[in-house]
DNA sequence: TACAGTCTGTTCGCTAACGTACAGACATCC
DNA sequence: GGATGTCTGTACGTTAGCGAACAGACTGTA
């Protein structure tokens, strides 16, 4: 339980909550360990559970075919997987995968829906996070429409490294195609031109930042109106 | 009264309703007529009414500069206009223009709170609405990714014609390149085409619908997605 | 009837991104 | 140590869409 409480101190969302509501979701957790990769579930799946990451950060992609596809969200310690709960539905409107190994808080989705009933608290918190979801959805829909890849890829990076605990995660090239919803080239091409600048470095998977300040100067606005939005909603 | 049950059952959200719940929701709505271009709010607005429409139908788009925009949702007699105020957030995510003319029923946002309170029933309907105005927001943000010009608006032809009355409406090439995130010679090329193929034709910024099925044939196949996530969710 | 405003058609060169294909570098496993 | 698989670099021609500019057609008002 003290561990519990430890890591979910690093989760923004349960950071906000009043104490006794806080603790009495802890309650319900168990801590787990979300490894790279691992597909929590796919779009149309029941949710089983919900996760409040506190060290991971999972991917909400949109599958198009068998090597396309594209990310319409991302869910790290500011956020929580499976808040379309909220809504009385349990289907999974996309698929959830591991994009960053790590901790995360892990609620039986029976157990949370009932805690849902009882802390209106805790209703008010996702209901805003819904909100700012759906604002962030729409910016993607236009950061699609107009940037360029190298922008995008910057953006990417500096929110997935705002989600992270090292300078450094896993991620090649393919996969980055598959989440911008471009080719594999134009990835390389775009992170070779990154690296040049020595904004950030790379090795067979391995992505490091160097230079946040140059990655902002950028990357599309995209990546601070996402900021300003989440802040004046949840900050 | 009677005026405003005759046109309520014009919109699908309504008519799901049990008797009790809409006739509440009717008693303290007004009937409106809804004129061509009308912004009823912008993004950062605050949420004055919220709107019912039955003829009319509202295109929510996310400006981007002066000249350049994205339409990321379109509202017609299958939903309703102000629903993230279910997530007790008052403030417009993006901007509403009408997009077609005609009947709406409208509702203070004060007294559609306080009924919203009472009725266990509109909240779950609205719920289920907000579900899928997430589904069909990710779908967007592919389409707006992937597919052709062409493509995507014989999609929004279609999205339209739904939503109207008749099978010609009001919109020029301008605009639509506004509402597709495009040049307006792109939509010139791509409705010349269209009229070519004898799907469509249009004058001075009349559209009329010739072949809807030679429309669907041609338009991607996010249309259908749309029209099966509401079907499965709110048939 | 002339004029001003709006809407559509067409042209120009330009470029970001596409699909495809292959080569080299590195890692891992037998 | 060789083989196999994975990851990145580069090259090819192709194309959808871009920005800018101008012409013609229609509409409503003076």
């Amino acid at each position: 339980m003290l561990t519990n409480q430890a890591v979910s101190s690093v989760n923004h969302l349960l950071t906000i909550l009043p104490d006794v509501d806080r603790e009495r979701l802890i309650a319900i957790s168990e801590p787990v360990e979300l490894s790279f990769a691992e597909v929590l579930y796919s779009a149309g799946d029941a949710i089983p559970h919900v996760y409040f990451p506190t060290g991971a950060f999972i991917s909400l992609l949109t599958p198009v075919s068998a090597d396309t596809g594209l990310e319409v969200g991302l869910v790290g310690r500011e956020g929580v997987l499976g808040v379309t709960l909220m809504l009385g539905i349990a289907i999974a409107p996309f698929q959830a995968r591991v994009q960053g190994a790590g901790a995360a808080l892990r609620i039986n989705t029976a157990l949370f829906l009932h805690e849902l009933d009882q802390s209106l608290a805790l209703r008010q918190v996702l209901k805003r996070y819904l909100y700012v979801s759906m604002r962030q959805l729409a910016q993607s829909a236009t950061c699609n429409r107009f940037h360029l890849v190298a922008a995008r890829l910057a953006r990417w990076l500096l929110m997935t490294h705002d989600r992270s605990d090292t300078d450094t995660f896993h991620v090649t090239h393919v996969f980055l195609a598959y989440i911008l919803g471009v080719r594999r080239v134009g990835i390389t091409k775009a992170a070779h031109s990154l690296q040049q600048q020595k904004l950030i470095s790379y090795r067979r998977g391995d992505i490091t930042i160097l230079d946040r300040t140059g990655l902002k100067a950028l990357a599309c606005t995209c990546y601070q109106i996402d900021l300003e939005t989440y802040r004046s909603n949840l900050g």
